[in-house]
DNA sequence: TAAGTCAAATCGGGTA
DNA sequence: TACCCGATTTGACTTA
C-alpha cells in the first residue's frame, strides 16, 4: 500500500530539499485489513453512524459491535482526494464530507487532524535526514580545511623561501596568494618583481609552490 | 503468541 | 466557544 493514488494512508509530502525526492510510503503495510464496513448496519447496530455515536449506548446482550472504526477504501479514497484539494476543512465542507461520508462530522474533524499530523510528521523525518546528510558533507569539508590549515601552519612554522617564477629571486610569503582553482600557492607577476628587489633569502622547494598548478586560473 | 505497526479516538492546552 | 495541535491511549491488524 502506500501511496496516495489508491492508499488510504498515503501522505502528501511537499517538503522542499534539494536533492531529495519525496517518497512517500510504505507505511501500514497492513492495510489489508478486513473491511469492516462501519455503514452497513451489519450487526444490526447503527444506521447513521457508525461507532460512537452520541445516541447509541450499548445495548445489552446484543452482539458486540465493533469497538472501533476503520474506515472503507472508498471513505478513505474520498478523504484523500479532499485532502488533496484542501488541508484543512471549514464547517460546511466538514458537514457535506460527513454527510456524503456518513460519517459524524467530529469523525472527519478528527480524520483531518490525524493526517494533518502524520504530513508533518512524514516531513519533518525527511528534513531530519536531509540534515544529517548535510552535515555529514560539512565534517568532511572541515576535517579537509583542518588539515589544509595544519599544512600552512608548518609552512610558518618554517618560513620557506620561494623563488619567483618570474625572477628567479627570493620572494616573501606576503607576496604569495592561493589560486582558487587548484588550490595551490602562486604569485603575480608584480609582486614577484617587487620582492625580487627586497628578498635575499636563500631558495628552497615548497610543495604548496605554484609549479604545475592551473594554467588558465585568474589568479595564477 | 508476543511484539510491532498503524490509525481512530481522546485529552488538555492554546488561540482567534 | 469552536477549532487546532501535540501528546497519548486504544484497538485492529500483521509479522516473526
Amino acid at each position: 500500500m502506500g501511496d496516495f493514488g489508491g492508499s488510504p494512508s498515503g501522505l502528501e509530502l511537499t517538503i522542499a530539499v534539494p536533492g531529495l525526492s519525496s517518497s512517500s510510503g510504505s507505511e501500514g503495510g497492513g492495510c489489508n485489513v478486513r473491511e469492516l464496513d462501519i455503514n452497513l448496519p451489519a450487526s444490526g447496530v447503527e444506521e447513521e453512524f457508525p461507532m460512537g455515536s452520541v445516541e447509541e449506548e450499548e445495548e445489552e446482550g446484543g452482539t458486540p459491535r465493533p469497538k472501533k472504526l476503520r474506515l472503507s477504501k472508498e471513505q478513505s479514497r474520498l478523504l484523500e482526494e479532499s485532502f488533496r484539494q484542501n488541508h484543512t476543512l471549514n464547517p460546511k465542507q466538514k458537514g457535506a464530507l460527513a454527510t456524503k461520508l456518513k460519517l459524524r462530522p467530529r469523525q472527519v474533524e478528527v480524520w483531518f487532524q490525524n493526517r494533518r499530523a502524520r504530513t508533518k510528521l512524514k516531513q519533518t523525518e525527511m528534513e531530519c535526514e536531509y540534515l544529517k546528510r548535510c552535515f555529514g558533507s560539512l565534517t568532511e569539508e572541515n576535517r579537509r580545511l583542518q588539515r589544509e590549515v595544519e599544512e600552512l601552519r608548518a609552512l610558518r612554522v618554517a618560513p620557506p623561501t620561494i623563488l619567483s617564477p618570474h625572477t628567479r629571486q627570493p620572494m616573501p610569503a606576503s607576496a604569495l596568494t592561493m589560486c582558487p582553482r587548484c588550490e595551490r600557492l602562486t604569485s603575480t607577476p608584480r609582486a614577484a618583481a617587487t620582492s625580487a628587489a627586497t628578498s635575499t633569502r636563500v631558495p628552497s622547494a615548497s610543495p604548496f609552490l605554484s609549479r604545475g598548478h592551473h594554467p588558465s586560473s585568474a589568479a595564477c
